[in-house]
DNA sequence: ACGCTCTCTGCAATCGTTTACATCAAAAAA
DNA sequence: TTTTTTGATGTAAACGATTGCAGAGAGCGT
């Protein structure tokens, strides 16, 4: 199967390869009819590798992430895919939330890619690579604070831990605590903060005991969850700053007999997949991951068409709540100090469906 | 910043261009020490491209799955990005199990890329896409009934089906349905056929009313699972294909009520990340997904080691029961041809943990 | 007819590598 | 010492596209 160039196809039409490379980049040429039929005939493809030789470029772009098997970073590089058409191509690496091997990837991906979408997983490290990069870079999710130049498409972290505790106050709830994700990262430290925020402003104050840092994992969830059922006076509600933690708080939950949310109530960062099959279905803040993978994949594309525009441009996704089962008012309604209680048409669970019968 | 080429090493150290190039590729040279401080000190990548078009090749690999969304397509994507190292990049895409998509996948990364992995959704499309295509493909999950030259990973379908339906006849069930996946796909049609290999092997024989043939979406796991359950004689156990099957027959048994496993018995294939958050703990079918994608890196790379071998090979995933909670036996122990019941340790659950209140 | 613009064409250089071939010095064999 | 072998080197031709430049007609106004 001899490959077929663009010679080829020249001199079957009999015409010079440039009128030919016209022909195929949209120039109007006089046989255009004959060398559509000759392409077809002979099937000839043009060669990327030339192509991008000559052009400079790869018609590639990456997307960094910390582990597709996580659904939140399987929607993001979906949206970003989806969006990123037929000519361009999106190679995929998996970091496993290690900085090093995220340097690594950067070095790797040096002119194999024309830029890069980029979550990384600490917002500090990184000294240098990125420049030796060259190359634009959109940030999701996360990015690193010292880079103010990049591009960034981030969720409303702080917003979205705003409408926890909001949520949590209205049905009368005071002892409220997060487990939150890793402070160097960006969405553990903005959810964090935004609901130290949240908090305050509302009167209630933070209790110390009731902020545990946790690292995103569903263990760290697990241990995080049980930390805060050890403590003498345990929250009555309970924030999870991400869709991991929250797998493996529910867990613990569950394992310890804890009902939610006659016990407890609980609000998890991020939906997933199967929010409503567990019982109770879990009330979360939401954002769409496609989305705002889809939004990046933009940016980026905006970028390699501009690439001497100095603004950066930084996109927030919105966020809000999904009510469901796992928020109700506290069980203990005791000497807290009761604040105004309005829009307390308390969200129970009803499972009708759980007639528990173990037979033999 | 100007782009620095061979060509500039060449004249720094004082030789020639072919040296450098030699020394790239692990030949021996003279001022190996001098020209490695040389490449550091400007340094100097190699253009990608130009050793794409020299080299034919482009050191990168396409993996064509249906849904990145989809946790058991991500662990193979996982496994197999995990696999190919740091020489070979992966590029994704997903066809939304759309047979177009994948013909139009596959023509453009023509020329992209040297080889594929692919998912495919029908046994039987691509008349000639892939010829076109020209370069290995290596099918994972799924495959092209017509092509039998192309190298395969499968998961061992009919055994997973044959080790289910065994479990339920070992508990005493007779009135075992299966919710297959359309037949037309390698998991579904094989899925199906073990379970009809299965159930005739054991005398209990096959009732067409128990065999449901969906989508493998979880929607139709939805209305399968309902169609099964209005039946006038339902079936005491229900073995469902895979996992979004799995989680839309779950959804409906719980909307209608429907007690497992004290009422019904059930077995899905593939585990999930929840099914040991959602009671009960769902007994499944499991195998490796990511040794799976691994599995087809490795194959790939071999044949793009060795274009010329002739010989195509075929590798299947072995597949294991994980008993939980979802199966016991048949309520209804009445009519039914009692087999020999050995193995009756019912698993049953014990859910101490849901005293479910509604207050206020 | 002449010059002018407009559109299409071919020539040839170029992108940055790799590698067959010839060369040449040094080491080994004679 | 002479001859042969060895191994590193340089020269230059690819790989297959794109594109600046100059030229050739065609169309048109004068």
């Amino acid at each position: 199967m001899p490959v077929v160039t663009i010679t080829d196809v020249a001199s079957r039409v009999g015409v010079s390869v440039a009128t030919i490379s016209r022909f195929l980049s949209g120039g109007n040429v006089r046989e255009e009819k004959k060398i559509r039929s000759v392409i077809q005939e002979l099937n000839y493809r043009p060669n990327i590798a030339a192509r991008n030789l000559k052009l400079g470029r790869s018609a590639t772009v990456a997307i960094i992430v910390p582990d597709i098997s996580n659904p939140f970073f399987a929607a993001i590089v979906r949206g970003a895919e989806k969006e990123s058409g037929d000519s361009l191509m999106a190679a995929i690496v998996n970091t496993d939330s290690n900085s090093e091997r995220e340097i690594n990837a950067l070095a790797n991906l040096y002119g194999r890619v024309d830029g890069a979408i980029f979550v990384p997983t600490k917002e500090s490290d990184h000294k240098n690579g990125l420049s030796h990069f060259g190359r634009p870079i959109v940030f999701v999710d996360r990015y690193l604070q010292k880079e103010k130049k990049y591009d960034t498409v981030l969720a409303d972290n702080a917003r979205g831990a705003q409408l926890a505790v909001e949520h949590f106050a209205s049905q009368g709830h005071s002892k409220i605590a997060i487990i939150s994700g890793p402070l160097d990262s960006t969405p553990g430290r903005q959810r964090e903060e935004g609901f130290r925020k949240a908090l305050e402003n509302s009167k209630i104050g933070v209790n110390p005991n009731y902020v545990i840092v946790s690292d995103f994992t569903q263990a760290g969830g697990y241990a995080a969850m049980n930390q805060l059922l050890d403590l003498a006076e345990p929250p009555t509600a309970i924030f999870s700053s991400n869709n991991l933690m929250t797998y493996g708080a529910l867990t613990a939950l569950k394992d310890r007999g804890v009902s939610v949310p006659s016990d407890i109530s609980f609000i998890g960062f991020d939906d997933f997949e199967l929010s409503t099959l567990i019982s109770p279905k879990i009330t979360v803040i939401n954002r769409d991951a496609e989305a705002q993978g889809a939004e990046a994949m933009r940016a980026l594309m905006w970028r390699l068409e501009n690439m001497d525009s100095k603004i950066s441009k930084h996109s927030v996704i919105p966020v809000n709540l999904i009510k469901r089962e796992s928020v109700t008012v506290p069980r203990t309604w005791d000497l807290q100090n009761s604040h105004k209680v309005k829009d307390r048409q308390s969200q129970t669970s009803d499972h009708s469906n759980n007639k528990e019968k173990v037979n033999e």
